[in-house]
DNA sequence: TTTAGTCATATTGTTGACAATTGTGCCTCT
DNA sequence: AGAGGCACAATTGTCAACAATATGACTAAA
């Protein structure tokens, strides 16, 4: 069985057919991966010469990804890629943990029993993976999106798929590159998901939210420590108006 | 207070600065309003005649609209005006009560004493409105809005009040307008907004919450029956593929 | 009569050049 | 020497023309 939601990371240029879609997707990857730092200006003249295309698709995905927040425009200045204050980035967690919750719990109620048996295989693959069972955790960051993005396509809620997916994790996913070199508590976040698996296949919705809100708000506090443990570096304060 | 975007002439960056922008919003505003119907084609060459500009700025305004989902785009087929099925409404209803269910008790424990009293302001001059108490509620459309915008934004989560102010209640706003023919329950409404006040008052953040996912939910059953009683006009069923 | 194939038209995607605005560096004046 | 203004350069915004693709009609064959 061929999954075919895969990652939105995964850059499928094949069948994509135009140009600006095709940038739009390499700079959105570049970006959430870091390779474009955070907070520095974008040049038309320069990206359109690395990717050989010309301005016009160009500002055209450069538009959309203003539209997906990885991009802070200002009219006859330029664009910058989106730095997050540390307060913006807990909001994020916070809006996860209440869009997730409800996820959760409606996939508890409405996932298949297949789904359901999938999900546990995912785990089973988690954990016999080498990296996790190492501590390294760095399987975990795309495992743990595996995990997190079958319940959300289980919740049934197609809309709120499309925002989680395809807008907002993107934004996560970049800071949990920035933070990836820190194990990521990989052991802890396993047994959550556990716990979550369970709930779910026992059809208790209520329990499934809760345990979804609280996994996340630990994700949240470990983002905290990082943020707080990072602070030496920082010399001054970036502030998005 | 002049209104500067009238004629399509008058277009010479009047506010935003750039032309790209000013269509933006412009034909942001039209989608919403209903002046362009659901469902219908987007002709870039129709358009630009239209509002006097060239393809350029509104093809990028196009893929902005199209990131906020106010328009379907199919690569080398055209933009058309999106047109929501009845789970994608409901499914948008149930984001927003968890989303807006979340927010209320943020502002419950965040929102200053100033802007409790002004939000009692707000409360009152609806109440005194005349179209408010003709039962007729046109106005309880836009007062509505500045309710739950003033929660949203004394929940103090910024990056919750941009989702939810600028991306999804574009949504909202255009089907509230599609349904404003019908009365829309003011009074009850009314009734329901006083006591989220109240419990936002008292700081009982729970209640709050509990109340005001109540209050959309019953918003939600109100879309539900419009559809149901629209649904002998509608031949066929509009699907988004 | 229906269906498959082909062609013409119209729309979208792309390009390079031109215009307008911002930021910077230098020069002058106090 | 420092501050303010001016001019230049670079970047963004806009435009009109060119190329590629899909839609629709027309023709021909089964």
């Amino acid at each position: 069985m061929l999954d075919t939601l895969e990652f939105p990371s995964a850059i499928q240029q094949a069948d994509s057919g135009t140009l600006s879609e095709h940038v739009f997707r390499l700079i959105q990857a570049a970006i959430v991966k870091g390779e474009i730092a955070p907070g520095s200006k974008i040049s038309e003249p320069e990206l359109a010469r690395t990717y050989g295309i010309s301005r016009g698709p160009l500002r055209e995905a450069i538009h959309r990804l203003e539209g997906q927040k990885l991009l802070v425009r200002i009219p006859h200045v330029g664009a910058r890629v989106v730095s997050l204050s540390h307060a913006e980035l807990i909001e994020l967690y916070e809006i996860r943990e209440s869009l997730e919750g409800m996820a959760c719990r409606l996939a508890a109620e409405r996932m298949s029993e297949v789904e359901i048996e999938e999900l546990r295989r995912v785990l089973g693959t988690h954990e016999r993976d080498e990296a996790f069972q190492a501590g390294v955790g760095y399987y975990q960051q795309e495992g743990d999106f595996d995990f997190h993005y079958r319940i959300i396509q289980g919740s049934g809620n197609r809309t709120l798929a499309k925002l989680l997916c395809d807008e907002l994790y993107q934004l996560v996913r970049m800071y949990r590159i920035q933070f990836s070199t820190t194990p990521n508590r990989p052991h802890q976040a396993f047994a959550e998901h556990h716990r979550i698996l369970d709930a779910i296949a026992e059809r208790d919705g209520e329990l499934a939210e809760l345990l979804m809100r609280r996994h996340i708000a630990a994700s949240k506090r470990n983002v905290e420590r990082h943020f707080k443990g990072a602070l030496e570096h920082t010399p001054y304060e970036r502030g998005n108006a």
